[in-house]
DNA sequence: ATGAAAGCGCTAACAC
DNA sequence: GTGTTAGCGCTTTCAT
């Protein structure tokens, strides 16, 4: 039965109108009295019609309530303008915020993205195929917003469609990225912190797997520590709770009088655990993170570092823009931007002995 | 000139391998020495195929970096199998975490989320359109978590394909929906504060067409203060700010000796007011909110209702789950779940005179 | 088990 | 201005 007869056949059995199935564009071509060349016309808003076709067209489609299959307007026209946002769970504020950001970024610049997310359990396999679902959906760029996807992994598409990082540095140098700047962030906490006089600091540093940016904000705060003549005892994390009880305990005996956190969740845990443990913040020991994104984070007081979120939305989507475009850039963007410094009451001067 | 032709021309241009253009499942075929049928055949994984043909068009297509082409996919098959969600602006955190919860839900299912998100700056016209282009794309169901869409604007679409309303409930009752109890959540928390004493209390309600959920537990609250014979004072708010000042002047004149806000984020905003006017909390004025999602509220004593988001995430996935399978229930689902109170630091007895 | 042929619903040249 | 025709890349009967 070929396409025509079945049409004809739905039609005839429910008594001159098709009720199953979606409304094609056939569909409201036909209830114009049109062709489907002019009601595709119509719905583009493109070429040459008479204002009462497009009336006929319009009223129709109405009538019968025609959603344009974007599946087929896409295959037919051959790729789409939308692109694709390839996101990291966004139960951690800042990835969530980013999120958002773009979003409303994007939806200024009257781009569509479309995101798929991916869980962290499954490092690997799942993160590929939803980057391989990205691709094909035949998107026209990809925004890249978690480090479970490797650059290896991107490798492929890269020549294929414009691909972007965004808020973590790329490790590789041959895809463009947009990013916070972790090494001002981590420079001038742990300068805040020395400055205070603090000589015997805790870092924790996550694991680089886990992740990177965490790992370069760690391990530069306690290179900046070190250069200024701070004795650093640095400790390795991966899980949300790990060290806290470590550096806590060495709070509890004098042997440290500040704590530096990767990130404010961790700091949250850190001040939690200093209260439980009786420690008084700044007095005893004192605490500082990193994002600066927390609702609220004023009223706790805390020390933390402002990651620029809005201006890396900005950009990042400012720049698929670009490398969807007709005039793509020539070089790799490698953009990084600053945030800024949030003194607050979990810092304060060493206690005195 | 046909497709086979402008194949053939591509193909000789680059001396025998096209390169140009994405790869197709005929490249494959092709390159496997197999009819494209077959090779169709493997990449489904469903039908029968030799393991020697398997494992020749497995090979041709990774050595081609081939990536099924998913609207022409669901084109041929018609539809697709993917879930469409429609997202409020994610940042507020309440939606920001049910976002990431539905993600996590779905993920675990083994089923994938395409998420479309609309601003709050355009009611109507964007939101819509974003429905428009979910359906376009023919996702199997539809998942919608924002106020920003009506039930009228969704009612054409319901017969099309199934869909469940997520984290606010429904006004009308011919639409699935999941979502908090907030009435539950209202009940509880003016309880709460009515049995610390409070003979005068303010509470800020949210106009309705700004957020219906907030404005139902603004007036709940107002209610359920009135039956505990407490003598209310209303603030109609829209705006994050609004209202704030009015409460607080109250609270400095001793006029109430209770805040209760519809969200935690405007409790946020009171407790700064009251923090610059220099009113003690909760000595001056005891101060309550909900949501209880924001990380940390622990730490500042927050006294508000958890919701329940990851209970409503789970509840929505399965159900649209089972709305898209074969067996789908009969009638309507309206399902209301109940969170916690949280009591905090924020709430205590009123300040004597 | 494999292939040939007929579309899925739409757009895009190319006539009329 | 409008219609006709030929596909987009894939799945899917239906033969073989």
């Amino acid at each position: 039965m070929s396409g025509e007869e079945r049409r004809r056949a739905r039609k005839a059995a429910t008594g001159g109108r098709p009720t199953h199935g979606p409304i094609t564009l056939e569909d409201v071509a036909r209830e114009a009295g049109v062709s489907r060349t002019s009601a595709s016309r119509v719905m583009l808003g493109q070429g040459k019609v008479t204002d009462e076709t497009r009336r006929k067209v319009w009223a129709a489609a109405e009538r019968l309530g025609y959603v344009t299959n974007v599946i087929a307007r896409e295959l037919a026209s051959g790729g789409s303008s939308t692109v694709g946002l390839l996101l990291r769970d966004a139960a951690n504020p800042a990835y969530g915020l980013l999120f958002t950001r773009l979003q409303k970024a994007a939806h200024e610049a009257d781009l569509t993205l479309v995101t798929l997310t991916v869980s962290d359990d499954d490092r690997g396999r799942k993160q590929v195929s939803s980057l391989h679902r990205l691709m094909g959906m035949r998107v026209a760029g990809l925004v890249v917003a978690t480090g479970g996807v490797t650059s290896e992994q991107l490798e492929p598409f890269r020549r294929r469609i414009p691909i972007i990082r965004s808020g973590r540095p790329e490790t590789t140098a041959a895809i463009h990225a947009v990013s916070y700047d972790e090494e001002d962030a981590a420079r001038r906490l742990a300068t805040h912190v020395a400055s205070h006089g603090h000589r015997d600091v805790a870092v924790l540093v996550t694991a680089e797997p886990v992740s990177y940016p965490e790992y370069v904000r760690g391990a530069t705060m306690a290179a900046v520590l070190a250069e200024h003549g701070v004795r650093v005892r640095p400790v390795e994390v991966s899980g949300p709770l790990d060290g806290v009880e470590q550096v806590i305990s060495w709070a509890a005996r004098g042997e440290i009088t500040a704590i530096m956190c990767p990130t404010d969740t961790r700091q949250l845990h850190v001040l939690r655990a200093a209260a439980a443990a009786g420690l008084d913040v700044p007095g005893d020991v004192s605490v500082s993170g990193c994002d600066g994104v927390l609702p609220g984070a004023d009223l706790l007081g805390l020390t933390t570092y402002r990651i620029p979120v809005e201006e890396v939305a900005q950009r990042t989507i400012r720049n698929i823009i670009r490398l969807v475009g007709d005039s793509p850039p020539d070089g790799v963007l490698q953009e990084r931007v600053p945030g800024t410094l949030v003194p607050g009451r979990t810092v304060g001067p060493p206690p005195r002995r």
